[in-house]
DNA sequence: TAGATTGTTAATCGATTAACAATC
DNA sequence: TAGATTGTTAATCGATTAACAATC
C-alpha cells in the first residue's frame, strides 16, 4: 500500500485470483511460497506476480519468498474484504434468488441487507432468511439505510430505470447482471458488469473457431511463456 | 472471415458487445451506422471498432458506414451463433437452476440437452421442462449423445472430478461457474470461466480504493480518449 | 558464506489510437 | 464532383517479460 502510482485494472482483476490461490495454500498448511512456485501453480509467470505485488509494496523477502498467511492477509486488505459495504439486491427472479443463496457476500466485503422485487407474488416471500420487499419502498429504504452497493438482477429496462434512482440515493457500487452496460453512465460510481450472455457467446465463438480451425491467440492469463536460454549458453 | 492472422482474445471479448449493440440498433429500425456513431453509443473509439472488424474482413463501405442488419448477421456468424452445440449442465442447485431458467442457450449457439445432479432429492424433478438425471448415468449419456459442451455449476471438488470425466468423453467446451480455474487443464478444450466471487471481490476492491482515494486506472473498455487537434490548427 | 529469491529497472511485445489514402 | 467514411498502415501507449543488483 506504499506506492501511489495508478494501479491498472489488469492488475486489479488478477488480485482475487491470487487471493484464492493463497487461501488454498494457507488451508493446506503451506507457510511459504516463491513467486516461481506460485506462478507454476497458477499458470502465470513469476515476473508478473512480483510485478503485480510490487504495485502495493514489498511483501516478500529476498532469498525466502512470500509468507503465505501474511500475503493472503495483505491481499485481503488490498481487496478491501474487511469492509462491510451495505448491499441491496433488486430482482428476486431465478438469478437473483440464486445469487442470494449462492454467493457469500460477507467474506467478500459486503453485507446483503435487503431484497426488492415488483412482483406481488414474490413480495413478502422469504429467500435465505430475507423477506422480499416491495420495490415501491426502495427510496425510503435507501434514505434511511444508505446502502453502498446494489446488485441488479433485473431486465434491461428496469435496470436502467432503477440504476438512476439508486444513483440519486447515493449508491456508488453496482454489481450488474442485467443485459446492458452500466459502466458507461456514472463517472464516480464503480460498476462490475457480469454479462452471462456475452460470456456464453464468447465460448461459442471460441468453440466455433476451434471447429473451423481458425486461430485465436492464447488468452491473457495463459502466459506467452518464452523459455529463455540459460545465461551461460551460446 | 478473409484474414488468416490470429485473432486476439481482446478482440473476441468485444464481439458479443458489438453484436448486442447492433441488434439493438436493428430492432430500433436503424439501417446504417458509422464507426464514429457506434463508438459514441458504446463508449469506445471509432478506430478500435474499425480495427476490430478489419480482423474479419471489410464489412463497411467508404463514405457510407456499415449496414446494420448485414453487420449484425456477419457478427452472429463470426460468433458462431448458427451452431447448435449440444450442451449439458451439471449441478442443479440454485445457480444451475437459475442458469437453466435464465439463459437463452438456443440464441447463443447451444442446445441444452440434459441436466445432471447427484442429489436423490433433485434427480427426477423438472426444471424448465427438463428432467434432472442421475449423474451416475453421465458417461452412458455422453457415449450415446456426444455433447459438445458442459456447464459446470458444481462445488470445486466435484467440478475438477467431473471435468476430467467429461473431457475423456470428448467434451471440448466448458462454461465453468465453479470456484476453480478450469482453463489451465486441457490444451485443446475451450473454457470460459465465470467466477462470481472474483467479480464481487473486484467490485469490493474498486469501491475500497475509491473510498480511500486510491487511484485505479480507468478500465479497458473505457477509452483513454485523447482528443486530437484538428489537422489545420497550431 | 553461498544460494536463493525478491524488488526494480530495462527490453519486448501486444493492443490501442492516430492518420490518411482509397473509394463509395 | 465534393463530402464522408472506411480499410489499413504507422505511431503511441501500456502491459508483460527478462534481467540483474540488492539482500535475506
Amino acid at each position: 500500500m506504499s506506492k501511489s502510482r495508478k494501479i491498472s485494472m489488469s492488475v486489479v482483476r488478477r488480485l482475487p485470483r491470487y487471493y484464492r490461490f493463497l487461501l488454498e495454500l494457507k488451508n493446506n498448511g503451506v507457510y511459504r511460497v516463491s513467486s516461481q512456485a506460485l506462478a507454476e501453480k497458477m499458470g502465470s509467470s513469476a515476473s508478473q506476480i512480483r510485478q503485480d505485488l510490487h504495485c502495493f509494496g514489498g511483501f516478500g523477502q529476498q532469498g525466502y519468498g512470500y509468507d503465505v498467511p501474511k500475503l493472503a492477509d495483505e491481499l485481503g486488505s488490498i481487496l478491501g474484504l474487511d469492509n462491510h459495504f451495505k448491499a441491496i439486491l433488486l430482482g428476486a427472479g431465478n438469478l437473483g434468488r440464486a445469487i442470494i443463496n449462492h454467493v457469500d457476500f460477507s467474506s467478500r466485503g459486503f453485507t446483503l441487507t435487503a431484497v426488492f422485487d415488483c412482483d406481488p407474488g414474490v413480495i413478502g416471500t422469504q429467500i435465505n432468511g430475507m423477506t422480499v420487499r416491495d420495490v415501491g419502498a426502495l427510496e425510503d429504504y435507501c434514505t434511511a439505510e444508505k446502502p453502498d452497493a446494489a446488485v441488479l438482477c433485473l431486465p434491461k429496462e428496469s435496470a436502467e430505470e432503477m440504476a438512476d434512482i439508486l444513483y440519486d440515493c447515493g449508491v456508488r457500487g453496482f454489481w450488474n447482471f442485467s443485459h446492458y452496460d452500466l459502466s458507461m453512465k456514472y463517472g464516480d460510481a464503480v460498476t462490475e458488469n457480469v454479462h452471462l450472455n456475452d460470456s456464453l457467446m464468447t465460448l461459442c465463438c471460441c468453440m466455433n473457431a476451434s471447429k473451423e480451425n481458425n486461430q485465436i491467440a492464447s488468452k491473457p492469463g495463459k502466459p506467452r511463456r518464452k523459455l529463455s536460454k540459460p545465461k551461460g549458453e551460446a
